[in-house]
DNA sequence: CTGAAAGCGCTAACAA
DNA sequence: TTGTTAGCGCTTTCAG
C-alpha cells in the first residue's frame, strides 16, 4: 500500500475503500503511528492549530472563554496556542508590552504556525490590521467590532439597560454606576458603551443622570469596593442601588456596603455584568453572559470557516440574561 | 548569497560574519521575511514550542502559573501549546475527561508539535509515563514528584508546618485546619501532605491532633466558607485559628466568620496558603508560593534544557514565605 | 479507488 | 566563512 492512500485514508478523504481505510487505521493504532505535525503543515499548509490571544491570563472572564474555546478546538483536533498581548494603553509607547506586542506580529504569527486566530478583546492598530490581513488566515475577533473580521460581540448598550431596567422597575430612581476608567481600559470603550445604556435608561424613565452616581474602578473586587466607599461616603448621593459594569467590582461594592453597615438588598441593591462563578456564592443578581459558552462559540466559527462550512460574514451578537438573586429587591419604602 | 547562509544567520550561528549577518537581518526586516515554522521544524526536528499541560483553566493559582511560563518562553522565542487535562479521578473509567486525556497522550503529543513539555500537577500511570518517555523530549514537572523527570515541588509539609507553627506562636492551642477531600483530588496527596505537616506541628508543640478540628473541602471561596460553618457551629470544639490549605478556602472561611458574628482575628486567626491576589484586599495572612514566578522558573528549565545549557537533573524545592497581615493575632485572654 | 512522483521551505553535512 | 546538495515526512496532482 502507498503512502499516499495511507495520508488519504487517515485524513478521511472519501476517495479510499471503507475497507483499506480501515487496514490502515487498524495499522496506525497497532503501530501508534502519527502523522507528523510539521511535515504535514510543510506539504499541505494546515497546521491543525489555532492561535488565540486574549488581553489577560489572570482574570477569571478572559479564562472561561479561554476554556470553552480549548476544549472545543481540541475536541475538534486543533492544537491552541495561547498569546498573551497586554491591551495598549497608549501611553507607554516603548514599554516591554509594547515590545511584546509588535514581536507577535511581527514574529510568532508571521511563522505560518496557525490556522486561523482567535482574537479576544482586541483593539488593532493600523500597522497590526495589516499584519493579520497579511496572513491571509481566518481571524475571528469576539467581544468588540473588527471591522471586515468574523466578530462576536456582546450588545453592552443592550446589557447595560436590561440591568438598569430591573433595578427601575423594583421602584428604585436613585441608581449610582461604577464602570471602568474610560481612558485607561481601551477595550472597544466598553465601559463608555455601558455607562450610556445605563444613562440612557435612566433618561426614558425620566430621570435626570446624576454624574456623581458615576464611580470609576478597574474591574477588580478591590477598585469595586474603594469605588463604593467612596460612593456610599459621598453625602451629596444617597442611591438606593449600584449597577457594576462587571462581577468582581460588584462583588467589591457587596463586601463595602456591608462594611459599611448597609444591608443589601434592604438597604442597597447591587446588580453586576458577568455571570462570574462567585455570583451564585455571593448571592448576586447580575446580568450573566456566558463567557464559557462564548469561548466555545468563537472555536466553533474557526473550525467551520477551516473546514469550508462558512460562508458569509459573521457579526453576531451574543447572548445575555438576566439571573435574579438576592442582591437586588424593591425598594423599601422610606 | 545562499539560502544556507541565511538560515545560518536567521539562527544566529556563530560561523557567520557579522558583516553578511547585519545584511540578511536588514533585508529579512526590509522584506519582513519569517522562517517557516513547518519548514524548519521538518528540516531540523526543532519546533520553537512548549506544550504546557494544565489540570484547570479556572483556577486563579494555575492561571498565575500559566501566566509565568507564557511569559517566560514567548520572551525566548518560544510559542506555548495549551493543554487542559482534567485530573483523573480514578472514579469514571470511560467520562468524556478520560477520553480526553488518552486523546492527548496518544495523538496530540504524538505530533511532534512540542520540543518540551511542561506537566502541572499532573500525576501519570504507567501508560502516560511510557508514551511520555517515547517522545524523547524533556518533561518538566511542577507541583509534584515525577519520578526520572526535572522536577520542582513545594515542600508541602514545610508549609504546613510554618503556617501552623505561626499561629502557635500566637499561642493558639486550638486550631483547625481546612483541607482537601484526600480520596477526590489526587494532586500527589496534597491535602494529606499538608495536614501532615499541621499534624506534626501541633504534636510537637504538645498538642494532640483533634480529627473533629479538620473539615474537608473542594478548594474554592464556596467550599471554605461551608467548612467553616460546619466547623464553627459544631459545639463539640472551640477553635480560636484556622490554618486552609489554601488562599481561597481562607478567604471563604474568613466570610463565614463574619457571617457568624465572629471577629477576624479578634475571635478567630485564619491562615492561608498560596499568596493570592486577593490575600492583601482581605487582609489574609498567607504562605506565599509565588505561583508566577513558579511558572517562570519551569519555563526557565524547560529553555535551558533545550538550550543545552542544563546538565543534571533537577529535583528542587520552590520557595515560599509567610506574609503576615491582619486575619491573625496573638490568642486573646479568656 | 490506488500508485508514482514532485515538491512544500528549510537545515545540516560536506566541500570549497 | 560561505556554497552545494541531500533530504526532513508528508500531501497532492496526475496517471492508471
Amino acid at each position: 500500500m502507498s503512502t499516499a492512500t495511507v495520508s488519504r485514508a487517515l485524513a478521511g478523504k472519501s476517495s479510499v475503500s471503507p475497507a483499506t481505510k480501515a487496514r490502515v487505521e487498524a495499522a496506525a493504532k497497532q503501530l501508534g503511528y502519527v502523522v507528523s505535525a510539521a511535515a504535514s503543515s510543510l506539504a499541505s499548509g494546515r497546521t491543525r492549530n489555532v492561535g488565540v490571544v486574549m488581553p489577560y491570563l489572570d482574570s477569571w472572564f478572559f479564562m472561561a472563554v479561554l476554556k470553552g474555546a480549548q476544549r472545543t478546538l481540541a475536541d475538534a483536533g486543533y492544537d491552541v496556542t495561547l498569546y498573551h498581548l497586554a491591551p495598549a494603553d497608549g501611553l507607554e509607547i516603548d514599554s516591554e508590552s509594547a515590545q511584546r506586542r509588535s514581536r507577535l506580529f511581527d514574529e510568532f504569527l508571521r511563522r505560518q504556525r496557525v490556522d486561523a486566530l482567535i482574537a479576544v478583546n482586541l483593539e488593532l492598530d493600523d500597522h497590526e490590521r495589516t499584519a493579520l490581513g497579511d496572513l491571509s488566515r481566518p481571524v475571528v475577533g469576539l467581544g468588540g467590532p473588527l471591522p471586515g473580521l468574523h466578530t462576536l460581540s456582546l450588545d453592552d448598550t443592550g446589557v447595560a439597560r436590561l440591568a438598569t431596567d430591573h433595578l427601575l422597575a423594583l421602584g428604585h430612581r436613585s441608581i449610582a454606576h461604577i464602570t471602568g476608567d474610560p481612558d485607561f481600559e481601551r477595550d472597544f470603550q466598553m465601559p463608555a458603551t455601558r455607562r450610556a445604556g445605563y444613562e440612557a435608561s435612566l433618561v426614558e424613565a425620566g430621570i435626570e443622570p446624576d454624574p456623581l452616581l458615576v464611580r470609576h474602578a478597574n474591574f477588580t473586587i478591590e477598585g469595586g469596593y474603594d469605588a463604593t466607599l467612596r460612593l456610599l461616603g459621598d453625602p451629596r448621593v444617597h442611591p438606593t442601588a449600584i449597577f457594576a459594569a462587571s462581577d468582581e467590582m460588584a462583588i467589591g461594592a457587596l463586601l463595602a456596603a456591608r462594611d459599611l453597615g448597609r444591608t443589601v438588598p434592604g438597604d442597597l441593591s447591587i446588580v453586576g455584568i458577568d455571570g462570574h462563578d462567585l455570583a451564585d456564592f455571593f448571592g448576586l443578581t447580575t446580568i450573566d453572559q456566558f463567557p464559557e459558552v462564548q469561548g466555545q462559540q468563537v472555536a466553533q466559527i474557526v473550525i467551520d470557516e477551516l473546514t469550508g462550512q462558512l460562508q458569509d460574514a459573521v457579526d453576531e451578537d451574543l447572548p445575555y440574561e438576566l439571573v435574579v438573586r438576592r442582591s437586588t429587591s424593591r425598594l423599601r419604602e422610606a
